[in-house]
DNA sequence: AACGAAAGTCAACATGCGTTGGCAAACGGG
DNA sequence: CCCGTTTGCCAACGCATGTTGACTTTCGTT
């Protein structure tokens, strides 16, 4: 990717605080270049140098539009992310729509899913591993807890353990021949385990 | 744990590459400073500073035992580890005896552990998760090969994914509500999805 | 055309890191 | 008792990093 010159158009003056609006062009820049970098080398081996890099300007400009190595993550990662509509699927199809929804996603680009991207640099800070139980809680336990299932978080607990092992495995560890098999393959191993966890009896508590 | 000093008694001349043979007292003591540090921050948060600091010597003196921090590494990373021995089990319960072995491992001391210690370095390096895929392949795929299970490498990897994703969530990121529950729950959740990994009919390919 | 603020660059600082070499104490055989 | 080896500590180097401040360039407004 060359470096993206790119005239700002210095922006409109929209509602951002007096503290100081920048180019919202550049500023969206730098953030894509940080949650590549981010995603793809963690949060310690990513350097302020290489974001500015790679968004094509100088390291200072990332300081002054973002404080501090911490904030550039903290604007990061935040971002939308849309929980999966299973309440549209019959209950039985529920365990395949869901490793669907989430397989799909990670096959355009695991590093533009903020899932990934939390998981990689959550194993290294615990305060972004907070953050990953806010998200996870929201995507994952939130649709089940909604669908009325009994013991809702202790399931989707056990589904979040399966996706977050394949994710790790498959996406940011490219263990084989976990890596190399096509996504309806991981749908087909993993739908008939994540549908069991979804309707198999609890036992104990 | 304060600074034992330790008097390393000049060891015995064992065998030992003309090299150096050093205390090997300070040694194990670097090694197991070396590894829970390792374990508990990961490979770039973990200096070699800190390590001395922890063996309640000099960062020197780790270097002269160890040549580099990727040496120290290297050698913190050798431990031999027993693979579960399911062949002693009936069919029925492979699945709960293997979630069950590395279950009472983790519940011990997770950072003691091989496959976490290496799992929270591999996230962040991408040659200790090539050693991974070996311990691993060692350790699980191994067994089920041995026991002529048909695409053992496949269901290996499906069984591996959350077993990881299990050792991530609870011992690492300490996810809620997977980081409270007892072993035993944990292994009653697991085990019927880990026999399901070793005896379901395999689709495509 | 002139002004001034925004946008961006450059050089430098302070810090912590891995790493190195030199120097002091402990020990053991002659 | 002395001397060489081993074991350890101290101070420092070189480097990369996050961060800062002063300087230049762009560009819309008057």
């Amino acid at each position: 990717m060359p470096s993206r010159a790119s005239r700002p158009t210095a922006a409109s003056p929209d509602a951002l605080g007096v503290g100081g609006p920048r180019s919202e062009g550049t500023r969206r820049t730098i953030l894509d270049a940080a949650r590549a970098l981010f995603a793809a080398r963690g949060y310690e081996q990513t350097t302020i140098r290489a974001v500015a890099g790679q968004a094509g300007i100088d390291a200072s400009m990332v300081m002054r539009y973002f404080g501090s190595k911490a904030g550039l993550f903290a604007a990061a990662a935040t971002r939308d992310l849309d929980p999966p509509d299973i309440a549209g699927v019959p209950a039985r199809g529920r365990g395949e729509a869901l490793v669907r929804h989430f397989v799909n996603r990670w096959e355009v680009d695991p590093s533009e899913d903020m899932l990934v991207f939390l998981l990689r640099t959550a194993v290294t800070d615990g305060s972004v591993a907070e953050q990953l139980q806010t998200t996870f809680d929201r995507i994952v336990v939130g649709p089940l807890t909604a669908l009325d299932y009994p013991d809702a978080e202790r399931r989707a607990a056990l589904i979040g353990s399966q996706l977050m092992g394949l994710a790790l495995c498959r996406y940011i560890l490219q263990l084989q021949p976990l890596a190399s098999l096509s996504g309806d393959e991981i749908v087909a191993g993993l739908a008939p385990a994540i549908q069991r966890y979804l309707t198999q009896p609890m036992t104990g508590a």
